[in-house]
DNA sequence: ACAACATATCACCAATTGGTGATAAAAATA
DNA sequence: TATTTTTATCACCAATTGGTGATATGTTGT
């Protein structure tokens, strides 16, 4: 069935390396962080596990590429083309948190990567970090600090709480069952009322 | 120097159990959750691994039994008397709030309970998001939702963005150096500034 | 004193961990 | 073809993991 051309080489260096960084996501995806190990990940991968060290140098290494693979903001993008500044960033705002609220909930790889954020303090971590930190400051700095003015700090605690509650009540309701303030995370009707929550508050604080 | 008397037993059941739980605490603070292996944790403590076995029944319950232990609610406190109904609970939930963003970040033990809370899903951590939600409806059913009556589940979805966002951001800050939509985490100046915009929202809430 | 019991230690186990040098097999090059 | 380089496997290592039965030592009651 799966005839494929004789032409590329069976051995590949590139498709090997992919093999273990897909293994090290479905591990993850799995059985979790602790469940990381050097041979399983060679089993999952179907490679011996003397390669992780010669390609990545170690399961660290390897660990820190499939981070950096994750491009987390690829999704937060400014697509009205300037034309919201008028508003204050009322709408980019708005839209920002509530398509982060919905694409964190549907991506577990992310929500790992999250959590390693709160647990441990990696090096390519720290370039995820950087890499929110950039984005805001496009935003903060481009427009919403010059509308709030003095209260230019004040927005920019309440969007970090607002990003900061959206990232755990999503990593909240995958691992969990229970409820979270009465509310059920997982059915339709609790997110939709988180969302109204998020939308009602941005509302409230460009009044 | 130390001087002890006699009377009570060397060999004590109960002081040992301490040990360990107290090693489980120890550990936690230290090398974090990869490090609570058995073998650590005896050591840690002074005894032998085998009184884990026999005192908790393994490694697991143990760790249940520590985190059993600790109390993270004891900190929220009605103190007032019922005589804040009137305002329809508006101090009472910003002075929690503003408490919790104090305790938990100070309260390493809690940040852990709390991660643990979005890694595993233990029996014993289902215990504590029980707390949560019976203190919490304590609040919501009898305060809040007869004051936002239609908006109530608003309400509810409002403080669970805003706990859940006090708890990323401490422990964000606990383990992170670097800043958060600008803010550093750590600084008096970042932290008031956070203070202020929940003040601000349950303001805004309450209009 | 003695036994009976609770408390704690020890030696040892199999399985798994991370890690490496020697070697095989495939590809590229000549 | 023969040679060299890249890619991958294998066998093996020491250290650590969770776990237990036998044993020692302290404590209590008679």
């Amino acid at each position: 069935m799966e005839e494929e051309t004789e032409a590329k080489p069976f051995r590949n260096k590139e498709k090997s390396k992919q093999k273990f960084l897909y293994a090290v996501e479905k591990i993850l995806h799995t059985k979790g962080f602790s469940g990381l190990k050097v041979n399983d990940i060679a089993r999952t991968a179907g490679l011996d596990k003397k390669l992780i060290y010669n390609y990545f140098g170690g399961k660290d290494g390897l660990i820190d590429e499939y981070i950096r693979s994750q491009d987390f903001w690829s999704n937060v993008k400014d697509e009205s083309g300037g034309a919201l500044i008028k508003d204050g960033g009322k709408k980019f705002s708005k839209d920002m948190l509530l398509s982060q609220f919905d694409y964190v909930f549907k991506n577990k790889n992310i929500q790992k990567i999250l959590l390693w954020g709160l647990l441990d303090n990696r090096r390519s971590l720290k370039k995820l970090a950087n890499d929110r930190e950039e984005n805001g400051a496009r935003l903060f700095e481009g427009i919403t600090d010059p509308h709030f003015e003095k209260n230019s700090k004040r927005y920019r605690a309440i969007i970090a709480l607002l990003i900061s509650g959206i990232y755990y009540l999503d990593i909240y309701a995958t691992t969990n069952d229970c409820t979270f303030c009465g509310l059920d995370l997982k059915s339709a009707d609790g997110r939709s009322e988180i969302e109204n929550a998020i939308s009602f508050l941005i509302d409230k604080t460009y009044e």
